[in-house]
DNA sequence: TATTAAATAGGAATTATTATTATTTAGAAG
DNA sequence: CTTCTAAATAATAATAATTCCTATTTAATA
């Protein structure tokens, strides 16, 4: 654990603003003034692989430190980005109430992440070779 | 309806692979080779504004020409995305069920567009007032 | 402490997208 | 069917976001 990348994490688990990997730049350097833009990048890349951090998939990409599943709420006026606690999404999603705590939803956008049908038989596959 | 929009929108509804704008240049080329790789981003956009397409949150952002409502699913090794139906989407985050037609889930990111408290009562006082 | 593999700094390069502007065109009006 | 005009386009420059490259530095451990 580098200095670069505990400046990183706590700056990350301090802001709940969901910055984007600039404003983690800004930030950090008024601690270590010389630190480069490719390494905050090239950490932020590798704390998401590692799970400790999240990406939001906005343009740009915006970062949150806290990786409790929960999802986001974006005003489609002020920008400003809420935390929805994950139960409160699936109700949301269930029943097509639109209004949730932090204002009111009007439209939403899914993605799903896994194997799909194919990759998973190509890895059983593969699995099964070995044995 | 310029022909170059016509171009753009027929391949988008011909085309279910989600294709990038890039793709899309590319194959409205082969029709109109003189086509202005900037013209095809402001078809897009409009398009996108109009509600005639619909865009991925990836990157580099995908474009879609099916608009009933739909989700994701994102193959993590072989890069395919799938569509859901938004029944399936519901049901999977409901009950927690990771498995759908086209795949395994192994994560999800929604993001939720709307108006938040404060831009909401900001929206009712400005009608308000003109009342 | 010396060693060394890994990480970083700084900047160049790349990718994706938007802006600019001169030219062209779709569609209205005659 | 022509003429006109505002809107759309082509070509390219510019910008934004991110990744790559490589010489230098550093954390960890022998």
């Amino acid at each position: 654990m580098t200095n670069q990348k505990k400046l990183v994490l706590d700056f990350l688990r301090r802001d709940t603003s969901h910055p984007t990997a600039e404003a983690v730049w800004e930030n950090v350097k008024k601690q270590l003034p010389q630190i480069s833009r490719a390494t905050v990048y090239r950490i932020l890349d590798n704390f998401q692989k590692e799970g400790v951090i999240r990406v939001l998939e906005t343009k740009p990409t915006r970062f949150d430190g806290q990786i409790e599943p929960h999802q986001h709420f974006i005003c489609n006026n002020c920008g400003k980005i809420f935390d929805l606690k994950e139960e409160k999404v699936c109700r949301c999603l269930r029943d097509g109430s639109n209004m949730v705590s932090v204002g009111k939803v009007h439209s939403f956008n899914v993605n799903f992440y896994g194997l799909c049908q194919n990759c998973q038989t190509e890895s059983d596959d593969n699995l099964n070779n070995k044995l």
